[in-house]
DNA sequence: AATCTCATGTAATGGGTTACATGATTTT
DNA sequence: AAAATCATGTAACCCATTACATGAGATT
C-alpha cells in the first residue's frame, strides 16, 4: 500500500470528525459540498480509510448496527485522529497553483480567428454564472438553518469564496470580451 | 517513452509559434509569464519537446547559429505544428478543477480555534495582495509597450484575469475574517 | 427478470514533480 | 579558483483518475 502523504487523509479526517461515514458517503459529501474546490476518487478514498485504521486516526464501527447495512464499514474517528487534524489545521496551507487552461488558450488568441476566443468566453460566461446561482442558491440554505439555529459560518464562508470566484471570473470574461471585441472592430 | 496526451505538448506549440526557443527559455517564459494560471517542469518540458519532433510538429534549428550555442536546442515549430495548435485551440478548454487547501481548512475551522483561521486568512490576504501589486506593474508595462505600438492584448487579458481573480479573493478573506471576528465576540 | 443504485475494492495508467547526473560558460 | 547560472536530460516517485471486478438490495 502507498504511503500516502497527500492531503487525502485529512480530508477524510475533517469529514469523520463531523460525524462517522462509510467510504461511499464521503465521496457523495465531498462531490456535493467540496466539489468547486477540493475533488477525490474512490480509488483514494479506500485506501485512505484503510490507511487511517492502520494508523489508529479511525476505527471500522462494529456491531449495534439498527438496519441491516450491507457490507458497509462506517468509519468513526479516533480521539488521535482529532488531535493529528487539529495539528494539520494549524499549518499553513500549500500555495495553490492555478492550471487554467482557458487562461493558456487565451493567451495564445492571436494564433486564431477572434471569435473562436470570444466562444470560448461566453462558455465560460454561462458556467460561471451557473455556478453563482448555485452558490447563491446554498447560501439560502445555509441561512434557512441558521435561523433554526443550526450554524453552518464555516461552511458558509467557503461557498461565499466561491461566490466571489464565479462573479469575479464571469465579470473579467464580459471585460476580455469587450476588449477583443472592440479591437476587431478598430484594429489601429 | 510516455505517450503524453496531455497539455504541456500545446502549451510548448503555443511558445514556439511566437518564437523559436530551446527548453531552458520555454521553462523561464512559463516561470515568468504563465505562472500565475500554468505551470510546467523540465521533467515535462524537454521529453515534450522530443516528442513534438517525432511528431513532425517541431524541428530543431541546425547551423546558422551566429554565437557559440553551448549545447542548446533551438526549437521552431513546423506548419504542420502550427495547424495542431490552432485546432486545439479551436477546441472547448477542459472545465476547471480547483484544489485549494485553504477552503478546505476554513471548511473544517470549526474544529480549530477561530484564530487559526484568522491567521491562514491574514496570510492569504497578504498574498493576494502582493499579487495584485504585480499585476498592476504587469498592466503598465504592457500599456507602456501598446503606446510604443507594441500589442499584447491577449496577454493583457490574462493578467487582467489575475487582477480579478486575486481582487475576489483578497476581498472574500477580508469578509471572511470579518465573519469570524464578529462571530467571536458574539457567539449568541 | 432486468436494471438501477448502493457499496467496496484493486489494477492499470497517466501526468507531474523532484532528485539526480552531467557539463559548459559566466561571474565573482 | 570557486560559485552561480545556463543547459539538457533521465529515473524514481507520488498522486490521482479511470477502468474494472464484485456483489447486495431496491426499483421497475
Amino acid at each position: 500500500m502507498k504511503e500516502n502523504t497527500g492531503k487525502t487523509k485529512y480530508i477524510l479526517l475533517g469529514l469523520l470528525a463531523h460525524q462517522p461515514q462509510t467510504g461511499y458517503t464521503i465521496k457523495k459529501a465531498i462531490e456535493y459540498e467540496y466539489s468547486h474546490f477540493w475533488q477525490e476518487s474512490f480509488g483514494q478514498i479506500y485506501p485512505t480509510l484503510k490507511q487511517l485504521v492502520k494508523e489508529d486516526l479511525a476505527v471500522i464501527m462494529e456491531g449495534q448496527e439498527s438496519d441491516s447495512t450491507r457490507g458497509q464499514k462506517l468509519y468513526q474517528i479516533t480521539e488521535k485522529g482529532k488531535k493529528v487534524l487539529i495539528t494539520w489545521l494549524e499549518q499553513a496551507p500549500e500555495i495553490e497553483k492555478l492550471r487554467y487552461e482557458l487562461l493558456v488558450k487565451v493567451s495564445f488568441g492571436e494564433a486564431a480567428e477572434p471569435k473562436v476566443m470570444l466562444e470560448h468566453l461566453d462558455d465560460f460566461i454561462k458556467r460561471n454564472d451557473k455556478n453563482i446561482r448555485e452558490m447563491n442558491f446554498f447560501l439560502e440554505e445555509l441561512s434557512k438553518l441558521r435561523l433554526q439555529g443550526d450554524d453552518h459560518t464555516y461552511k458558509e464562508l467557503t461557498v461565499l469564496s466561491g461566490k466571489y470566484f464565479y462573479t469575479a471570473m464571469r465579470d473579467w470574461a464580459l471585460e476580455a470580451k469587450h476588449i477583443i471585441s472592440e479591437r476587431k472592430v478598430d484594429p489601429s
